[in-house]
DNA sequence: AGCTTCTGCACAACCGGTTGTGCTTTTGTT
DNA sequence: AACAAAAGCACAACCGGTTGTGCAGAAGCT
């Protein structure tokens, strides 16, 4: 029977078994037997809190302790296969771990992620996760500075522990694979999406280059168009390529599923629907992208192995405050449906 | 110069600054004017607060105040175009809002969601949204007890204000949509997917039927499937649908982006991949499915308005405790790419 | 019976803010 | 010069927990 005006508190438990809040607190905390508080009362104790539908006040508690138990992510997008794997992936296992995590998306807007990250430190969070931010290492010395330690992931900075994919490899893999497509030729080719002052673009355009290189193909830069993650600057990027003549590229890398749609929507409009559309290659994943036609490729992150790394991260802070601050490479995973279907 | 070993509090400010906590508290908050601090000193404790890049603890706030500033949301997925942005918009409404969001994935789980639940009351949010779960009541009921109040997005209960799209004029339109590709015709159709005891998928079940009906043509029982909303469930029913003699249907209508996830991928293991699709209709939206085919439709759920219903409720608790338990049901909208090729 | 040891608990300070109250000093008025 | 009003701030209680300390009574020992 609540009273249900106003949320109890032990003080009411207390008041309710005659005993004292304290001992209230041991005996939800669960050292009553530590503190010496008979059974009885502990029985009597759980009883009325059950009763009475009791919640620990956690803002109360953290205060107490100066340990909130959360831990922070912030994630630039939610809407992508990528981050909302990261995101729930991260959920679980925080919970795991025992602590109650909060996930923010930032839109990749480095104003909002540092207010995110300040009201996040505000609350108290005990440790920030940076996926995909713009800039790592500004939210690493705000956190710093309240002694919060950071963790970047997706994106590496150069202040905290990095767990990013291997970039590099994976789209020399991709390129290669797309090149596979065109024996003995050279294809009309174009590296599509991203922003070349980041340094996952930067890698993959390196890991592009260098399979035209190990194919003795050349490589005009101008084919390189890191023109921004949206999908409207993708399509407007390439509509800009093709030109008056409407001549779309005949192998694209594009650079993330976010461009990849505004890849598809112009080439419906350059081109219209039922063309043939180029060989397409994506770094990032998605099933239904992966099924829009016969000729694409794409890879997929290895998020599992991501967060696996991170939480080792988070359990042993072995080397916190040592100089040595790791970038975590982990592999990732060429999903080429044609390919499979062929063997 | 901070001194970096631990956190700067109002007390430490108040010291440097030859001030009161009391003082500091009423500076940071501006309302030195209505507590009569001189903006002398008012300036003073600015400059220091900035210098030592102090953060006000929420926590602490909180607890005095007996306000959090936070609103959660449950939602069960992140990885589909329709709940990722849900939280996204509801992100950045709540933000708006001058509210501290929380928003977590409890992947359909009812033991999880619950446990959601009064992790978030543990944490005091003020008020929860609940998307899509499983059992809306018990949750309001849950929090009711602690005194925050509910809303539901997307699944409706009985007990709090529930905002949720008009299944059943979406499904309608849908199926009528559908029937228009069979001029003349009895398609051999079929609805797949979701759970017969959600009042979603009960509502688009009896718009499919309706639809049927309207067309003047028989719709045997045997041709509705909800089968769960998980790609492999849904692959197995249709899969044990088509049978030995691997005949699929001709019209399809999948009840969700996941569901179809599984259809898609049975359909290529049952006819092959390059073999016509049956016409496919999907209750939710993605970007890249909306492409995968020439023969599909489908529904979007109109997430801004419905949001935008969200937070009028929330700003306007105007039957806080009447007992006017609303439901809102919002228009769909349908994406018929064909039909807009068409004209 | 007297002393020690153990059991079982209450008390109070503290975490970092917020806010009502009241005291001192300055300013203004006649 | 005397007094009232206003300005400028300090103080302390409170929010709901946690936890170190200490005290009363019971139990054990000789």
């Amino acid at each position: 029977m609540p009273e249900s005006t106003k949320k109890t508190t032990i003080y009411d438990l207390a008041e309710l078994a005659g005993t004292s809040a304290g001992t209230v607190s041991a005996v939800i905390n669960g050292n009553w037997e530590k503190r010496r508080i008979s059974r009885k009362l502990a029985t009597k104790v759980l009883r009325l809190a059950d009763e009475h539908g009791f919640a620990l006040n956690m803002q109360a508690r953290a205060l107490s302790r100066e340990r909130s138990g959360m831990i922070g992510m912030i994630v630039p997008m939610y809407d992508n296969r990528y981050f909302s794997s990261i995101a729930q992936g991260f959920e679980a296992r925080a919970r795991d771990a025992g602590y109650f995590p909060i996930v923010t998306c930032t839109r990749r807007d480095p104003d909002l992620e540092l207010a995110a990250a300040r009201a996040m430190l505000g609350y108290q969070v005990e440790r920030l996760i940076c996926t995909g931010t713009t800039d790592p290492d500004r939210l690493h010395d705000l956190c710093s500075h309240a002694n919060v330690p950071t963790t970047n992931l997706d994106l590496p900075g150069t202040k905290a522990t990095s767990i990013i994919s291997d970039n590099f490899q994976g789209a020399l893999d991709l390129t290669l694979a797309l090149l596979d497509r065109f024996p003995g030729a050279e294809p009309d080719a174009v590296f599509i999406g991203g922003r070349d002052t980041d340094h996952n673009t930067r890698e993959r355009i390196r890991g592009f280059k260098e399979a035209f290189a190990r194919r003795g193909m050349p490589l005009d830069d101008a084919r390189i168009l890191p023109c921004g993650y949206a999908a409207d600057k993708a399509s407007s990027a390439l509509r800009e390529y093709a030109g008056a003549g409407g001549v779309v590229p005949e192998l694209l890398f594009v650079n993330s599923t976010i461009s990849l749609e505004g890849i598809i929507s112009a080439l419906e409009d350059i081109t219209g629907p039922a063309a043939k559309k180029p060989t397409l290659g994506c770094f990032d994943w998605d099933p239904f992208a992966a099924r829009i036609s016969q000729d694409i490729i794409m890879v997929r992150q290895d998020v599992d192995r991501m967060l696996e790394a991170l939480f080792d991260v988070i359990a042993h802070p072995a080397d916190e405050g040592a100089g040595t601050v790791q970038l975590i490479e982990v592999p990732t995973i060429l999903d080429d449906r044609a390919a499979r279907f062929g063997t």
